[in-house]
DNA sequence: CGCGCCATTGACTCTGGTCAACGCTAGTGG
DNA sequence: CCACTAGCGTTGACCAGAGTCAATGGCGCG
């Protein structure tokens, strides 16, 4: 157990020094990019790291803003996004805990990112990171495989955007959440959906009556129970076969 | 100039020993991940590279199928595109001269490539070119760069999939291409489309019959002329502000 | 010459968007 | 303790942008 934390209002407060998250006992170690350090590179990495606690809807960093840092969630849900001028919002993905934000390393962020829930990171100043990372061909070579996932993620989501229709979309975005939580260790036939109904909708190339309209619809037939906070999953094999139709 | 090439049909028709693509003068290595290689290291990876051709609606391959090789494009344009069951189409990116296919490295392809125009390439085995990669960290380096910008206009195609008319798309699309081959050292006012419309229309997520008419509609306005093969954009700043509303 | 493929255009349809009303719940303050 | 409000979600009625279906045109090729 952790000791018991007092939160402050303040974003970002940063648990350095006090015995949080340390890489020793971090519970997203063997999923996150960390998996390709060994023991000694753990305790080098745990010196650069600064635990760093982020309240729901705070801001993590801005599009376009130079990239300070980089950051592995190890607790709670992130939207990250991108803004037309109008205002018109796609959200181009959620990140859970394992999730490492700034996989480009570039000097300025590509997509603006906000805690959905309480969240929890290992903060890396950007500079010191790809220092330690010329050192660690290994860790660069885990980090690129990381992009390379997310840059497949990314071509799913092109096809469900540019091809599928909104049944379809809700389904596809059960499965690959329910999918997502099972390897952080959710695997409840009840899925959480801590973001909002603009959200998803922002995510789905939707509008949020229409990814209401479809939950009650999905719901009617069966498939899904809307509860707070989540929908509980009741015909997998359903949603499954509208979500890979 | 390169020596005058017979083209037989055969798709994959290897030039290797013809005195075609070598490193030494290749017209793309400065934009391609072969940048990052010095002088020796070229020679090097020429040894390892299948200076190849694949005549237009040749296929290079198939998602699914298991990642013998990775591709360095030096001529032509490739699609890449995945498939829904029923046969959707969605393209999720066309490759120029200078662009890498098979970043991800991983055993199976993630979606399927072919060739719209005859395309030369620098064929590698996955395992010879991974091989290579593990003794050179600053190629992986690059290539991560490559990655992450991949993934970075995927994420700008899924802004333009779930958030953009169907004008928008087309005047995004047709600075995107411009820009991309302005890099390449076409810098015309006039842009070579040698895809279908149907081509467009999977990589935009519309019907060939909207892109037909935006086509159509935007020549009418006077900001494109519709030529064979391609448009002329005869108004840039119109079009910019389209793209980027 | 005529066939086949691709692109264009028109007429009509439909999925999902827009606008608006309403309900539920949590938080606030009298 | 309860009235009031604000924010979010749901539902209904209507609308419009893009899709579907179909006819026609243009061009390259055998």
């Amino acid at each position: 157990m952790e000791p018991a934390l007092q939160w402050n209002d303040s974003p970002a407060a940063c648990l350095h020094g006090l015995g949080v998250s340390a890489c020793a006992d971090c519970r997203v170690r063997q999923i996150s990019v960390c998996a390709a350090l060994d023991p000694h590179e753990l305790t080098e990495i745990d010196s650069l790291s600064h635990p760093t606690a982020f309240p729901a809807k705070s801001t993590l960093f801005t599009q376009e803003d130079p990239a300070s840092a980089v950051f592995n969630i190890t607790e709670g849900m992130v939207r990250l996004y991108k803004l037309l001028p109008d205002g018109r919002r796609q959200i181009v993905g959620f990140a859970l805990a394992g999730d490492f934000l700034g996989l480009a390393l570039l000097d300025r962020y590509g997509v603006s990112a906000d805690a959905i829930t309480d969240t929890k990171v290992c903060r890396f100043s950007r500079s010191a990171f790809t220092a330690f990372l010329d050192k660690k061909p290994h860790l660069l070579r885990r980090l690129h495989e990381f992009a390379s996932h997310e840059l497949s993620l990314a071509q799913d989501q092109m096809v469900l955007l540019g091809r599928r229709t909104a049944d379809e979309r809700i389904a596809a975005f059960l499965m690959s959440l329910k999918e997502r939580f099972a390897r952080i260790g959710h695997t409840s036939i009840t899925l959480p959906l801590p973001m909002s109904r603009q959200d998803i909708a922002d995510f789905l190339g939707l509008t949020i009556e229409t990814v209401s309209r479809t939950f009650s619809k999905l719901a009617k037939s069966g498939v899904i129970v809307v509860v707070p906070d989540g929908v509980r999953l009741t015909n997998l094999a359903q949603i499954k076969a509208l979500a890979t139709r």
